[in-house]
DNA sequence: ATATTATATGAGTAAAAGCGAATATAGTAA
DNA sequence: TTACTATATTCGCTTTTACTCATATAATAT
């Protein structure tokens, strides 16, 4: 993988903040859509810069593509795990977002149900 | 120091390669442009970028401004010491601008004389 | 088969970032 | 003082990046 390549894929807010939901886990893109207040396009977009990076993995399954950390990139930098999971979930934004996730999670909805549950995640 | 403008500034490759010499120690911005081959302009910005980011600090002797790493944040921040002093050295591009840097170094020239003896240390 | 849905992608636009040349600034040296 | 030098900054330009809207694709469901 290549270092430069990686950090500039770090280097977008946008980004960071959808590895910080990711650290805790994987998740399906209209997931990352609702819980960053973000479109679809545009979540799409950086999912496929951080995949391009080898930040990130995904697997689809069934409509939904699920996207979760890629352990071998993680393995062979491991400043990049003390960073996505030490440093990462301190930064202000990141911390909004991560109770908004779990907020979404403790609610029990699935993806399935998410276009009808528009909004309630944001606030 | 702002995390997301850390990782910014981190996410450019001319800035990596001035950080991987100054990981070796400090350098006054004349002996980066040459080292790097890159113009004057663009040594003071992106070393004024790096400055903003927290991540270099710098100190007036004489004409000259010497840049070296910003330990404050270093230490507030450890995988950057992990990922300046033992990944960004491993780039190819850094490896032959650290090269550079030996020669310039063991070639005994200063400052002074630097303006005379340009091109020498390109390739 | 058709309809629906999640995701990806194309096209156009806007904003940001990087660059080179020229100029400004601040310090040194004579 | 004046001349010189290293660095910072401004200007105009180019390239890159991010964004939105619309459309395409692929899978599911009926």
């Amino acid at each position: 993988m290549d270092l430069i390549q990686i950090m500039k894929a770090l280097g977008d807010e946008t980004r960071l903040r959808i590895l910080s939901l990711l650290s805790k886990g994987a998740l399906c893109v209209c997931e990352i859509e609702q819980i960053l207040s973000i479109n679809q396009s545009n979540a799409s977009r950086h999912l496929n810069k951080l995949s391009i990076a080898g930040l990130i993995k995904n697997e689809k399954r069934a409509l939904y593509v699920y996207y979760k950390m890629n352990d071998d990139t993680l393995a062979e930098f491991p400043f990049l795990k003390d960073f996505i999971f030490m440093e990462l979930n301190k930064i202000e934004k990141c911390k909004a977002d991560l109770i908004a996730l779990e907020k979404y999670k403790s609610s029990g909805i699935s993806c399935d149900d998410l276009k009808d549950a528009k909004g309630c995640l944001s606030n």
